[in-house]
DNA sequence: AGCAAATGTAGGACATAACCCGATATCAGA
DNA sequence: TCTGATATCGGGTTATGTCCTACATTTGCT
């Protein structure tokens, strides 16, 4: 019996998933969070098999949340649920360490069979998002610009085009201001842009933020 | 019986509803829509006594929606669902004509209660949202936000927007870096907004720039 | 294995911008 | 005529941005 822990900050979403993961025999929800907050404590109190975490969540977004859930549970698997269109993140938090990545509309059918891959310690990768991974491999040069940013640039790069302040960006990521700063330069240099408002613009074109 | 149409893009979201409505003797999902257009299309050949609408969906959003099903069935009444709880937003779509906003991580117990109301024709306003409501009506603005600017915060709201800085702002009107700031300042406070990343995501958002 | 490049982190110095005050002059209305 | 919105600016204090540098780790490539 595969344990499941469900984060997703909208009840209605976790009700769906639950009601969904109980028609199956080998797979059991026994423990639900609201927030990354509250996720990573139960990660740490609590052993499970598979995470399923949503991206878009108010206290703390999902990318900080698997940041930090990378550090005390490494070999966690996670599958990442996004409300957008699968491209535009995936391929950063896959590379953060998520297993597994698979949008909110997707069948019913699909999300049972990718937390059931994940749990078993494979990836699961939604043929959608294979399509996009091989499209992207066979033309490098046109690999979006904000999958060249690094882990914590990418943290940083989402936090600014939401328009947080430096100094909130550093308290909620525990580092100096200069670092923001020194991240906010890199971000720009590998992007080719210039303002903030770039990467604002950037991110709601690119359907980043909503 | 009150027969109900679901209409949000996330079968997840769908999922959740339905299960939580079904619980409710009175009440029955009659229909569901991934869409906008396809929930114009149910609309007009079924009838429904309450429509539980997503506001954020792809190809039209909720918005526009309900703004075109208040066309073809004005007295169908339209709950609407969102995932952020925006107060600008909220007071649009009630004026759009929708009978009640909820957010999408509002109890079970609220949601259908809202559900009900609305099927009896009356109104439901989350004690959240009358607070923000009231707040807003204290300082009435019936116009657009950008709308209640002058020409001058005008011009310099879209130069924000668009990422221009202060001291270019300052050289292209001819006028000083204090009063842009000034001006911004103004802007903000009119608005209700707080960074420039809010008006860069306003002015995208309202097509004011592309 | 070994060196180069990328990453995560941060400090200093100086230029800009933001924030919180207040100020003056104009002009349209009640 | 008095009020209020508008257009304009200044001072002082903090917060940010910019440019440069630095250094310990990873990671990648040869």
């Amino acid at each position: 019996m595969k344990k499941i822990l469900l984060v997703d900050d909208h009840n209605i979403v976790r009700q769906g998933l639950k009601n969904l993961i109980e028609l199956e025999t080998d797979l059991e929800v026994t423990g639900e969070a609201a927030s990354g907050v509250e996720a990573l404590k139960l990660i740490r109190s609590n052993s499970y098999d598979v995470v399923v975490l949503d991206i878009s969540m108010p206290d703390k977004n999902g990318v900080d949340t698997l940041h930090d859930l990378k550090h005390i549970a490494p070999n966690l698997p996670v599958l990442i649920l996004s409300g957008y269109a699968e491209a535009q993140y995936a391929l950063n938090l896959i590379r953060s360490g998520c297993k597994g990545y698979l949008s909110k509309d997707a069948d019913s059918d699909e999300i049972v069979k990718a937390i059931r891959t994940i749990a078993a310690g494979k990836r699961y990768i939604s043929s959608a998002l294979a399509n996009l991974m091989t499209e992207q491999l066979s033309h490098p040069s046109e690999k979006q610009l904000h999958e060249a940013l690094s882990d914590r640039e990418f943290q940083v790069f989402f936090k600014l085009a939401g328009g947080l302040s430096p100094t909130e960006i550093a308290a909620e990521l525990n580092i100096s201001i200069k670092t923001v700063s020194t991240y906010r330069t890199r971000i720009l240099e590998k992007m080719s842009l210039k303002t903030n408002a770039d990467l604002t613009y950037y991110a709601i074109k690119n359907e980043l933020i909503t």
